[in-house]
RNA sequence: GCUGUGGUGGUGUAGGGGUUAGCACGGCAGAUUGUGGUUCUGCCAGCCCGGGUUCAAUUCCCGGCCACGGCCCCA
């Protein structure tokens, strides 16, 4: 038995249709905000991941050679492939801010396990053309409105601004650049230690790089706050104590908060956490993240914010841009371990088509004569499926109703005599005879629906 | 990268060094030649893979594969 290589997925009918409900949620909200969508290869370049994140990143990525010894590699995330596509397809050309909406799976070599497949799939958008407080609230309104339109409860969102604790950093005299035989900047590791409540390794940081530890002492107080729009008051007065410290994000990120207060529907939690960082260097302002607790460690649903990656394409002007992934599997599993909590049969809404199947049971007669009305009924929009095995009455009843059928429709001899069909709803067991033509019986379905 | 637990028909499980490997759901057929969701009968289908110990391994041991969990990481 060849089995599915590790970290995949196969979705089998129930599953896909849950997928499919999913991802047309997620499309609708998206499209509601003005977005489209596009998509671009499985595979690219090798070098597009690479520039945009190193060379370290190849350990992760199935990467090959095609025929020609090209290096390439599946995909490991799509904003990259998103930001090239925009670049090689002239897209500096349309009106903006351009609004970009794309699913598709990626792929990361790395363990596998619930919630973390090496063949997933990500659900983003990005806004390009157009920076600043306003375009990131947008962009922050939509992740809220698609969690929930999914249904999704319990979840929290936490919405920080990089330059906020880098500028107080920076503004101290910690260096941005990593220095010689590092794997990163001083800032950065700052950052981690800030996040992390490791004061020790903070202080030593400072007194490495020359400068007073007790400096320390008002980042830790800034990274502590946590809490709704109201902490922004406090993170002014801890920033405006220290020098050389520009107030011009915190102002911006009070914007954003305002804005996203009008534009979106209001999410089960949402804090202001200077400490989200997202970890990546390309994050240059606002950044959040979504988390639902009930998945433990690989809880991250959702994330985004404001970065700068056109300049690698030539296209310096569209920076920055700002935008977030959303990991489907994991917005799946969350609704599924929801559902099977509360004890809901629906996990997305909408993945329960309330107009059943049709079958349509040709019943001993040549089934030539029922084809036209298979054919009517499907064009009028009904989902019909033909009884293909010749069943007899008892047991294509049976088959109907186990795959869920809402009405049967059965043509037999006698009915061929008569020219009559007999139309059942299988949930009332409410029947009756029609005239056999196409018309009739949707009449008599829509009656007794 | 480190580490823990587990793997018996399609699904959920029982068992256990020598068994016709049990049960339930499911699928198929019949009881039932024009009406399903109940019932009865029969059939289908399984010990993850490789090596070792042993007279004998699905069972014990080692390795692999896969899944799940904890830490690290997460573009």
């Amino acid at each position: 038995m060849v089995q599915r290589p590790r970290g995949t997925r196969d979705f089998p009918p129930a599953a896909m249709n849950r997928r499919l409900a999913l991802e047309r949620l997620l499309e609708d909200a998206a499209q509601r905000h003005g977005f489209s969508r596009v998509q671009t290869p499985v595979f690219e370049r090798l070098e597009l991941f690479t520039a945009k994140s190193g060379p370290g990143i190849v350990s992760q990525l199935y990467a090959f050679e095609d025929k020609s010894e090209r290096p390439l590699t599946l995909r490991p995330e799509l904003t990259a492939p998103v930001m090239r596509m925009v670049a090689e397809e002239g897209m500096q050309m349309l009106p903006r801010p351009l609004r970009l909406s794309y699913y598709g799976q990626c792929y990361r070599y790395e363990e596998s396990k619930k919630g973390r497949y090496r063949e997933f799939f990500q659900y983003g958008v990005e806004l390009i053309g157009e920076s600043g407080p306003l375009a990131e609230a947008e962009v922050i309104a939509l992740a809220i409105n698609m969690l929930n339109a999914c249904g999704l409860e319990n979840w929290e969102i936490r919405i920080g601004h990089v330059g906020i604790l880098k500028g107080a950093l920076t503004g101290l005299g910690l260096s941005s650049e990593i220095p010689d035989g590092a794997s990163e900047p001083p800032v950065a590791s700052a950052m981690r230690f800030l996040d992390k409540g490791d004061d020790a390794g903070l202080a030593e940081l400072f007194t490495n790089n020359g400068i007073d530890p007790e400096h320390a002492a008002p980042l830790r107080a800034l990274a502590e706050l946590e809490g709704g729009v109201e902490t922004l008051e406090p993170a002014r007065a801890i920033l405006s104590s220290l020098t050389g410290v520009s107030l011009e994000a915190l102002d911006d990120l009070q914007t954003t908060l305002n804005a996203v207060a009008g534009l979106a529907s209001t999410p089960p939690s949402l804090t202001v956490d200077l400490t989200v960082a997202r970890g990546l260097d390309y994050y240059t302002g606002m950044v959040f993240e979504v988390q639902v607790p009930e998945l433990g460690g690989e809880g991250q649903v959702l994330g985004g914010g404001s970065y700068k990656l056109l300049h690698l394409f030539g296209l310096p002007d569209l920076d920055p841009c700002c935008g977030f992934g959303l990991g489907f599997d994991r917005v799946l599993l969350a609704l599924e371990a929801q559902a099977e909590a509360s004890g809901r049969d629906e996990v997305v809404p909408g993945e329960v088509n309330p107009n059943g199947l049709v079958a349509l049971i040709p019943f001993g007669i040549d089934p030539n004569h029922v084809f036209p009305i298979v054919a009517d009924l499907r064009n009028f929009g009904e989902r019909v499926e033909l009884e293909l095995r010749g069943r007899k009455i008892p047991k294509a009843m049976k088959w109907a109703n186990s795959i869920g059928c809402q009405f049967t429709v059965v043509v037999g001899p006698r009915d061929l005599e008569s020219n009559q069909a007999m139309v059942k709803n299988l949930q009332s067991g409410e029947q009756q005879a029609v005239a056999l033509n196409s018309e009739s019986i949707l009449e008599a379905i829509q009656a007794m629906r």
